[in-house]
DNA sequence: CGGATATCAGTGTAACTGAAATAA
DNA sequence: CTTATTTCAGTTGCACTGATATCC
């Protein structure tokens, strides 16, 4: 069963990505968010939210962990107070490659069964079926 | 990312099918644990958990709605009397005949883009990852 | 005023843990 | 004595909601 399937290979990923981020204190939305930044730029909580799918009251606990750390810094717009810009410092964008290397090894830890050509047909594959259902 | 795309996608499975069952009143663990009872036969709640991969502690509770629901019958086991031998009834088996064809449509629903090939190419691709991953 | 933003406190859910009672 | 089973109470992680203050 497709569904049953798709929540059991779903899990070991989960798993892999949770503890290969935990080993450098980092979480799934750290590397969202530090991502988004590296290619968006400076960005408001909200709309880092939108992009990353991450709930504005998650937004706003990852922004307090990753300023803790040093890796973005949150500042008023002074072009529209409501909003907090966040930036990434020079150690978030090292901070990011670390995991993006660690993240790479993850994948391929991951997929380890299939070979090179069946890991692109079920990424196409799996992505027809998330644009499918995308904000539907 | 292969880890993202298969979240991303078991998520809409996940909420297909919980909808889905809802509609009935049913549960995932409920399909499961019908579902091994009338494959395996009866079986005590720990066998249970363990084919379905559900938490000895949730295979207490669904089996309590279950049970209320006339779906299965939970008596002590005479040959081992720490067991409880779980039982589906025949109105167990009408209702997992209901569900089953529930979910059909519904992995019909989620793989909506994809050919019947394809779709028998993304279980495949998907089984052999799970089953790299299997118990460890 | 309506709408957007950031923040915090609290809710709901699902998976899990610990301990107790019972029995192999 | 050790291990297994069932059960319940409680915990944890996570996504989310509601309310509030601020501002466009």
């Amino acid at each position: 069963m497709p569904s049953w399937l798709l929540n059991q290979a779903a899990m070991p990923a989960q798993r892999l990505v949770a503890d290969g981020l935990a080993q450098v204190a980092a979480h799934r939305s750290h590397f969202a968010l530090l991502s988004a930044l590296d290619e968006a730029g400076p960005s408001s909580q909200a709309d880092l939210g939108r992009r990353c799918g991450i709930d504005r009251s998650d937004v706003v606990e990852t922004v307090n962990q990753l300023t803790v750390k040093g890796y973005v810094e949150r500042a008023p717009d002074p072009a529209d107070r409501r909003r907090n810009v966040v930036t990434i410092s020079r150690a978030g964008r090292r901070h990011l490659v670390r995991l993006e290397k660690r993240l790479a090894r993850i994948q391929d830890e991951l997929l380890a069964p299939l070979r090179p050509s069946e890991r692109e047909v079920l990424v196409r594959l799996l992505s027809r079926v998330v644009d499918h259902h995308a904000d539907g």
